[in-house]
DNA sequence: GTTGAGCGTT
């Protein structure tokens, strides 16, 4: 190890700063990403055969290039530019990041008031954000609604928000969903939450924190206390948290699995159906708790 | 002229 900071940079002409390294003369992705928000990795530029490289990453810590930064300049690595990261995953996982693509579609609101115009539908969803189209199901030879609709808004974030929630229309209570599905209010928005099985009690959350850096940008990390073999980790983008689900990571030498983290009114007594001192003890525990569960363990 | 879980005339 030369010295005490190493310089890392956005891109090859931009100005670079200073990261500090640790006793080891290693450099934590945390150190790095604490002043380039989502970085998942360093390159440099190989002096000699004048390739770019990439520098070693395991489990959130960069080794220097034969034990020594030298005095290069060091090129921050972010999980959008690089698509083969995404492909390395698996197949499946790149298939799901494709499916949730951030396009919209057409929501089925359900519920609505017989008297509710479709011009009622526009007033109320514009709201929430720009409306593409609204219609009223109606009845072809009387003209009554039939208490159903569709909408159909331009952000994806929109349509996220309007699923997630219940809808006051002119008096009544009603839902939207993507037609054909049973995902209502209550059920997967797209997490942007995982569930990590299988976790070992020596894990930190800053360990599972670098070491979950590598896929994208890391907002929370969750390990309930007192140990139960199981972590929580929230990305910023929910493709990244999607992508990783179903995946059979290594951390820390352990095989951990990863799932999608559900919301926490799952019923637990599914999980459990023979907990000592009956359901009802089991149920005020969990009730009061910020646990969740994937599906896979329901 | 009624109704209240569902799934879209053109």
């Amino acid at each position: 190890m030369s010295e005490l900071y190493i310089r890392v940079a956005e891109d090859e002409n931009e100005e670079p700063m200073e990261i500090p390294s640790e006793d080891d003369g290693t450099i934590l992705l945390s150190s790095v990403a604490a002043q380039f928000p989502g970085a998942c990795g360093l390159r440099y530029r190989n002096p000699e055969s004048q390739c770019m490289r990439g520098v070693r990453l395991v489990e959130g810590v960069l080794h220097a290039p034969e034990n020594d930064w030298g005095n290069l300049v060091y090129v921050v690595n972010y999980p959008k530019d690089n698509k083969r990261k995404m492909d390395e995953i698996d197949a499946a996982s790149a298939v799901k990041v494709k499916r949730g693509f951030q396009k919209t579609s057409d929501l089925i609101v359900l519920g609505l008031p017989w008297k509710t115009s479709e011009q009622d539908l526009k007033d109320y969803f514009t709201t929430f954000g720009e409306v593409i189209m609204v219609q009223v199901k109606r009845d072809l030879k009387t003209g009554n609604s039939k208490g159903f609709g569709f909408v159909r808004f331009t952000e994806y974030e929109t349509q996220t928000k309007v699923i997630a929630q219940r809808h006051m229309i002119d008096g009544r209570w009603c839902d939207c969903k993507l037609p054909n599905s049973k995902a209502g209010p209550d059920e997967p928005m797209r997490s942007r939450k995982i569930f990590v099985g299988r976790c070992t009690e020596d894990m930190t959350t800053d360990e599972l924190r670098q070491y979950f850096m590598q896929y994208g940008e890391v907002t929370d990390v969750f390990i309930p206390k007192p140990f139960r073999a199981f972590a929580f980790v929230t990305f910023a983008d929910d493709q990244v948290a999607q992508a990783l689900c179903g995946e059979d990571l290594i951390i820390k030498g352990i095989s951990v699995h990863i799932s999608n983290a559900e919301p926490k009114h799952n019923n637990i007594h599914q999980l459990f159906p023979n907990f000592p001192g009956g359901s009802a003890s089991l149920a005020a525990m969990f009730d009061r708790s910020q646990y969740q569960f994937p599906s896979s363990h329901v």
